[in-house]
DNA sequence: TATATTTGCAACCGAATAGTTTCATAATAT
DNA sequence: ATATTATGAAACTATTCGGTTGCAAATATA
């Protein structure tokens, strides 16, 4: 099965979980009590976001601690940055007419 | 049909056409002729961009020139930042931490 | 040892998705 | 006027997706 971080991020659900364990481990059971589906179902999500590596998991004893792997998100904002040069510079483009409005305005 | 930013780029031939016609824009005919796909499939894909506001059209006799909206592209970017901020801060305490091991190592 | 808890996995289901083929509409060219 | 071109929409299909229920394995607790 093929995932990628992107598909990955699609599902409403997925991103919640990804806020969630952001900033501190938490286990399925614990995750779970945060949304109106089934334990299993969120055990489902997990698996996707373990398959593309965008979380890692720490045994202890029973119980599994998941927590985010911020390194993957990065991947996102390396492939935004191409766009991000885009509307950097339209923003340039858009300040070049401005401070070229200023100076006509003074004449 | 609810659509949004991170369903939209989920597909891997609508970030494609998106990484297309960022720079400039192009017919549905243009587009196609790039891709594996009938032309119809890719009417699809920009119909889904365009219910997302990720596309704007600019209509030129019977001619549909699509192009990318990237001010919508920022609300990626606004999502991310939050993650941003903690890959940053995990970057400071590395940062801090080499800091502390060159100073010791001068005593 | 017997029981309870935590978890993942398999099987199933309905809805959504991405693709195809076919067709309709509008603009342009001959 | 007729043919061609550009495009979107509809109908259909196979596959994927997100969810459920039921079960098994492993660990903790009585």
């Amino acid at each position: 099965m093929r995932r990628d971080v992107f598909q990955a991020i699609a599902d409403p659900t997925r991103r919640a979980i990804i806020a969630l364990i952001a900033l501190q481990a938490m286990t399925p059971n614990a995750i779970a009590e945060n949304f109106n589906t089934t334990r299993q179902a969120v055990s489902k999500h997990l698996r996707v976001l373990t398959e593309c590596e965008l979380v890692k998991q720490e045994y202890q004893g029973r119980e599994i601690y998941y927590s985010l792997e911020i390194e993957k998100m990065k991947e996102i904002d390396k492939w935004l940055d191409q766009y991000r040069k885009i509307w950097e510079t339209k923003f340039n483009q858009l300040d070049e007419l401005l401070t070229k409005m200023k100076t006509q305005a003074k004449k």
